[in-house]
DNA sequence: GATGAATGAGTTTTCATTCAT
DNA sequence: GATGAATGAAAACTCATTCAT
């Protein structure tokens, strides 16, 4: 690990760094951007008002960083499910299942993902949403690249474009494991997830 | 046209609630909820702050109205569409069809709708969130009947249950749309989505 | 009675008059003054706002009316029970036994005369505050009279200047109806009075 | 005085406090509760509105507070005075005289401490009023006390019950210093304070 | 370097008063 | 003459941010 070299007062700027983040997470996943002030930020993190503007410019930037480093999180660990496998259809189902996972194991990070992203605070947040775009159109390719080599390996049929194909998966995906995040007791976990993908599977794969 | 019948006062009154909800859809579709103040809607619609809150209790239940009335607008618009055809894949077709003409044409009041929908401030907007949420449920179960009614008619096969396939259906055409609300540059405007509905029909017609 | 003789229109209007200021009076002396609104007032009195303020200029207006009214009323009360006797010490009995009745039947008049007193808004509501101690100033006198005339007529001692008398029996028997008024349960109604002017006769009287 | 033992942060703390409380017996003994507002008082301290905020949980607990503590502080002073001697006469000689100083020295307190008892805001300043009334009346109990020592040691004829007395005694000295509070050119301050309380020992000292 | 007290701009909301109908 | 819709000044209160200790 990388922290292990650094000096320790940067190790430990870190640690700080990290824990307010984390009661940042909750208190924003939990209450939305406007409903959180700073000083209880301080206070559930127990730093000094102070120490939290060390850290951050401003509210805003601790926003950001947050949610820059959640969608940077997400988007890692589905990339690396993807990795585990040389398969096309392998990567897709890791994909799935990992992405499931995830949603169900970082609620919170999720909800602040995506309330950053189609949330309230449009071009206000300036910066933000075209940031987080951009990471997300880079994970679309990744996705995209998945079908494509798929295509060129005559493992999938050319139904549409992989990058079609990519936001098609992606959004299905998405739409099911919201509906699981916001009423789980209607929508039992992971068996609609597979249903997606093996009706797309079946529409791509070679006869 | 109702209007016409009401005494005048009450078709004046209508019209400044109208008007107010005009100016407040501009606004919080460009900068959010928390962004807008009742002192700048009242400003640019031209009325007293006060004449506001002559027409609703106060901020909440201006936007309250605002999301619901867009959110209404919106499926009554979808449903009419659907409902101008007994064909299931002529009304899977308009559905999409109005749909994005609808995007295209109230960029702003989707956006608020969206907003509020999967918006910044949870479980704070209390019951806004619940109301969407019933509103767009209702949608999605018409949506459902068009596929339950393909398939009792043998029209379309049994791939998934019909929730499944509206839900399906709702989501993928809000992803592409959403692309194209967001970058028209980079996804010109109606392809995208007739290539979408051809590989869902194309799975779904028997052969 | 002079209504009789009043043209139709001035006989109604005074009716009006009288409406807002009994529903005034409710309202005023259940909430306080800043805890009323001309709204409220007008919507209990069944008159528009407008015609509110044909009557009063404004709200200190018809406030100001309302407690020097109340004032008179009192005091009119109190003088004419006393002019029923010509004995001095049957005076201070009426005196004594109406104020009494007084409070008991008009606690609400009695609470908005004593609020205008010695009341919150100080010398803010100029010239009120003025006008009420006139009234109560000449009152004072009328009570002290009455001492005077028994101490001419040798049937009290001069144990204290006739005005020191009136202050005193005025503020002994304010002291205990207020006991009464707030907290009635706990201080049965008229007895107290009674012991408080035997003392004070006893003190007085000659043997 | 306990002052000095206090970290010095508390000290300051303790002398913002009193400082905020000083000007708001200022500003609202002048012009009343409604007529004073957060800003005046803020700017008229020389702190900021959020400071006040950090003190009082807002504007009706700064005065609550005020009222409250100008309540004990004036019957402290009353019971110490009382307590100086150890005969009854004495005590309500010091009670008449030193209640007397007090009027003069803190006007603006006895204002303010009046106007909390029969003041603008009955039932509303929910609280307030019945907090008052319960330091009142444990003060009268307390002055009730003396007459009642006084009655069984025989120093006192039993012409009324403790209690009465105390009500008595405290509306008439009430009632003599508001005079001269209001009017003071008119009613020349000590004198009338003495000729009270000779009058009522007159009638109570056993001959 | 950390702290958290102090700041004051900015927000929502109310309500006395006016005046066109 | 009565009405009550419209007005907007003014109030209470919050909270991101700063900076002296």
């Amino acid at each position: 690990m990388a922290d292990r070299v650094l000096p320790r007062r940067e190790r430990e700027k870190l640690r700080q760094r990290k824990e307010m983040l984390a009661v940042s997470l909750g208190l924003f996943s939990e209450k939305g951007y406007h409903n959180v002030s700073m000083h209880e930020i301080a206070e559930k993190s127990e730093f000094a008002v102070g120490t939290l503007y060390k850290f951050f410019k401003n509210k805003k930037d601790l926003y950001k960083a947050l949610v820059l480093e959640e969608a940077d999180r997400f988007h890692d660990r589905l990339t690396k499910a993807m990795d585990e496998s040389d398969d096309e259809i392998e990567k897709l189902r890791n994909f799935v299942r990992v992405k499931g996972e995830y949603f169900r194991d970082n609620a919170a990070g999720i909800r602040v993902y995506f309330a950053g992203t189609r949330g309230a605070d449009f071009n206000v947040m300036a910066g933000l949403t075209a940031q987080i775009r951009d990471r997300h159109y880079g994970f679309i390719q990744t996705l995209a690249s998945v079908f494509e080599s798929g295509m060129q390996r005559n493992r999938f049929k050319k139904i549409a474009t992989p990058y079609h194909l990519a936001v098609a998966l992606n959004s299905l995906t998405n739409a099911f494991l919201f509906l699981w995040l916001e009423a789980p007791e209607h929508h039992p976990y992971p068996n609609d997830l597979d249903i997606i993908l093996d009706i797309l599977l079946k529409g791509l794969k070679e006869s």
